[in-house]
DNA sequence: TTGGAATGTCAACAAGACTGACGTAAATTC
DNA sequence: GAATTTACGTCAGTCTTGTTGACATTCCAA
């Protein structure tokens, strides 16, 4: 199905129509991407924020701060205003670094766990209904146009995860 | 490569690890997404919201504040606070309805549009690159996948806008 | 021992969202 | 023609999440 020609590349499919078309599809979809976490936040004490962080921590158990700064791309006085409150709620918890005593680990606690797995329950459930819905020739090029619009650290950091503890 | 056996859909691409890929990759890819803009509009007195409310008008000139609520999905005080500020710099213009007199058209002006394309042209750049660099199998599995994603109202609008003026 | 890295924290501020209440003009319905 | 609803604007207050700047602590490494 709508093979390029081979070599001599037809570029039908960069209209300007077509790039306004994927930036709308972007700004609509995302909204999805967040609307059910939101609905479970809302309410609760927690936001958008709380959500990204417990997400890392969960898919990298252990990572320090800083490491958790430099993905989720905030201030580390944003952060800290998130992770006080995961401390405090004991959602988390932070072990001291054995070789560098300065670094933090963070774990998610067994409360924190049981937010994680609700939350992300919840995005998931509709982005596998999506990958079912479109199927899994349509997922690769999901994935691959993604990739290709992140900046190159973002991208870096992006593949470093996917190769990272399972 | 990669079909599904016919019938027998197999369902490998629906694992734990490829769904949180995809959540991962909507995360990183949405960062770049809106990178651009956001830097051109750092410094200016406008941001993001001012973005989105310039884009929409440029795309269905001629739209009232009720359409614009609706596609934006924020409320009207939050959208007012925007669309004054673009009134008061001269970049969108209102004209009441001929039909229905409590309805305002909204226009962008010379500036109005000036700002659209400067902004508008550096985040498309990058949604072409990425289109171009994966190919349009891929831009039409990614958009495939984006619309799956969407809460049904929001794809409807999505889809509305498609099919509207170009 | 000294410099710099990793972290925490205080204070102030801004953008952008929200709710609730109220006002006005115009269209629609009874 | 009066009452209601719709479309829009606005005032006031709140919340989340981000920002900058300044300063303290701990501790690794040269």
């Amino acid at each position: 199905m709508a093979e390029t020609p081979a070599g001599g590349e037809s570029l039908l499919f960069l209209t300007d129509e077509n790039i306004r078309k994927g930036v709308e599809a972007m700004f609509f979809a995302y909204r999805g991407f967040t609307a059910d976490p939101d609905r479970i936040l809302e309410g609760m004490a927690y936001g958008r924020a709380h959500h990204r962080a417990v997400h890392f921590i969960h898919r990298s158990p252990g990572t320090t701060v800083g490491n958790l700064l430099a993905i989720l791309g905030v201030t580390k006085q944003s952060l800290n205003r998130v992770l006080r409150s995961l401390f405090d709620d004991g959602l988390v918890e932070a072990r001291v670094g054995k070789k560098d005593k300065r670094e933090r680990h963070l774990y998610l606690t067994e409360k924190g766990a049981a937010l994680e797995r609700k939350l992300s329950d919840a995005q998931r459930a509709r982005m596998r209904a999506a990958y079912r819905a479109a199927g899994p020739a349509a997922v690769q090029g999901f994935r691959t146009v993604l990739e290709a619009m992140m900046d190159p650290e973002q991208r870096r950091q992006y593949l470093t995860l996917k190769e990272g503890t399972a």
